[in-house]
DNA sequence: GATGAATGAGCATTCATTCAT
DNA sequence: CATGAATGAATGCTCATTCAT
């Protein structure tokens, strides 16, 4: 007779920090981190104030773990959509699909991820800040041969940033906010088609 | 014999009001509606507490009064710059200079304006809601003729906000946040170019 | 007729911050400063958690503040002991009984006083030890005339106090903590004349 | 065959116990007892938090441990100093110079046993002062001779404490905090001679 | 004996807001 | 209108202690 399989404290076990991390994410997410409390973890979590701390040590804490996670999360995706396109087309259509498709699947992430940073803590930001710099040259190299062969246009790099991804940001915001009510499926189409005739060269050519 | 002219308290009087906005607007730039403090405010308008509130009533009420004006204030120079233009091109490209100088010129305004809205109180939201829609439409109307003359490009219309402003707003954004150094006026070049571009239905047709 | 007394509102105004130092000092007697919490002080006074911090800014500041008139308190009154004595003899038992009577007459603020020092706080710190510094070299002044006669020995300076008053502090720690039944009066008799004899050079020879 | 050697695991066993005490000593010497956490001791401990109340049970149960063992030194130090002496003078000499040394020696210990003693608990305080009277009463035993003989002074007996060990207690006590910079040496000198010629009948006889 | 995650009561402090003067 | 003392609910965080492994 076998023995009975072990009895598996679904409550506790499974990871407190990851559980409070969910709890964080989605309070946050409802009113901000700064108006979200360490009660509202705590119930929503399930953990006492002490296991929170013990595992982040502050408010701030938890918020730069979610942000760490969220970015790398939002950006890996980002960069798999770009890599192996055929064309410089494609790879503008995948990553405006990538922004909206990830906005559109973990929503409150997104939220937590795109509202304020200032909230974080100064001291977090130039960590961040790092990140998301290197995150976006790793994404550069994969457009470089684009521009190279003179598909893409040529601009003062600062603005590659806001005129690829301005209008999906800004649609994703708004999305968010639940101020617009156009599908991420139709606004992938039509963000991503005008942002290939704002950075074609000739946007008509398609190879 | 004329009655004496009023004395006039060249210390209190001439504007308690707006120095406690002014004030309010430059704290509330610094470190955010949540974070900054009655306090705050109070040490940099050097009005009491009381003043305060007796102007104000909330701290809402502050952010509410301060918002209306920076929304009016912006959409005004919107409007006025996309009013009278003679062709299409030079409609967005009003557009587009008006945003980006705008945030130029009162970059404490537009920071203030810019960031999160939820903080003002949900309250005001419904109201400034409104307040941008009637704005907004305003300046479509303005738009109207090219797109009957089928100058610009015809799209879902929740998704002209975002390909017109989404690139100056995410460009305004990282320049408010230091995170840029392009100059406003090379953006604003580029970025209406752009924008020309993604909306025109023949962006080579210059009339 | 004459004007009615103004009524005096016995529970509020005749200060606040002063109902407050006194709970302070009742509760730091009592249980130690860090033992003591800021609750404690609240409902001996009768006053909110916020006008506390209104006045004093933290429970380091209440310490502070009672430290700093104990300190002063406590002086005035060994000087004034000490100062138009005709006698080495009688400036030295002046002491004493300044010193003993002191406590016994003020024992919360001696209690208080006496206990650590490393509560209130470093940044404190020495703010106090230079008040204590200047307050014994006004005093050492009074003593000076007997030194230059002879009367009084010449020691390492650093060893004065401990020799004067080291017997009856340690009569008043005792004291205070209940470990010692003689009366202050008896103390006082009694360590003053062995201060005399430690001091003087002939403690015999009166004048 | 004899069994073979235990097992010593020199890493942990010979003497987490005596490890936590060291720690335990060091940390409420610097910042005092109720200060100190217990997260301090771990960390210079190495211990974990689990063995530390293993060990001790409570706080205040490392502290009383720690008292125990001090208080003991202590007076296994002034006695041994005290006894088998010649003369009054050479016993008191011996006392005086007994305390400061030690103080010299066991800095931290001194300052723990010297400070605050409400912090350790008042449970254990009645076995404390039960534990320093009957030191106190031995050493008593070992001066008795010398009353009898005329040599030292009648007082009342709660006055020969202070009056032995109030001047050294009170250097000690400046010493130990850095506010005085007179070598220990020097002071047992002079603070011996003091309390010689406080306490002695007739303080030129030496026999 | 050792470990460290978990607990939760307790605390100092903040801050929007009120109100008597 | 102005002033600033007073209020007290709410919050982030600490820390001694427990306990399953």
């Amino acid at each position: 007779m076998p023995a009975p399989p072990p009895v598996i404290d679904i409550e506790t076990s499974p990871d407190r920090k990851s559980a409070i991390l969910a709890a964080a994410l989605a309070v946050f997410s409802e009113k901000g981190i700064e108006a979200a409390t360490i009660e509202d973890v705590r119930q929503r979590s399930q953990a006492s104030v002490g296991s929170i701390y013990h595992h982040f040590g502050t408010k701030e804490g938890i918020a730069a773990a979610l942000f760490a996670h969220g970015i790398d999360d939002y950006w890996a995706r980002l960069i798999a959509s770009a890599a192996g396109k055929a064309s410089a087309e494609r790879t503008i259509h995948g990553l405006i699909a990538a922004h909206i498709g990830w906005i559109a699947e973990k929503p409150d992430l997104a939220r937590f991820l795109f509202s304020r940073r200032q909230a974080v803590g100064q001291a977090y930001d130039e960590a961040i800040r790092q990140r998301t710099a290197a995150h976006f040259k790793t994404l550069f190299e994969l457009l470089k041969p684009w521009f190279k062969q003179g598909v893409l246009r040529r601009l003062p790099a600062g603005l590659y940033a806001p005129l690829l991804m301005g209008p999906a940001q800004e649609y994703s915001r708004q999305w968010l906010g639940g101020r617009i009510d156009i599908e991420p499926r139709v606004a992938i189409r039509e963000l991503s088609q005008a942002a290939w005739r704002s950075l074609a060269v000739d946007p008509d050519r398609r190879d």
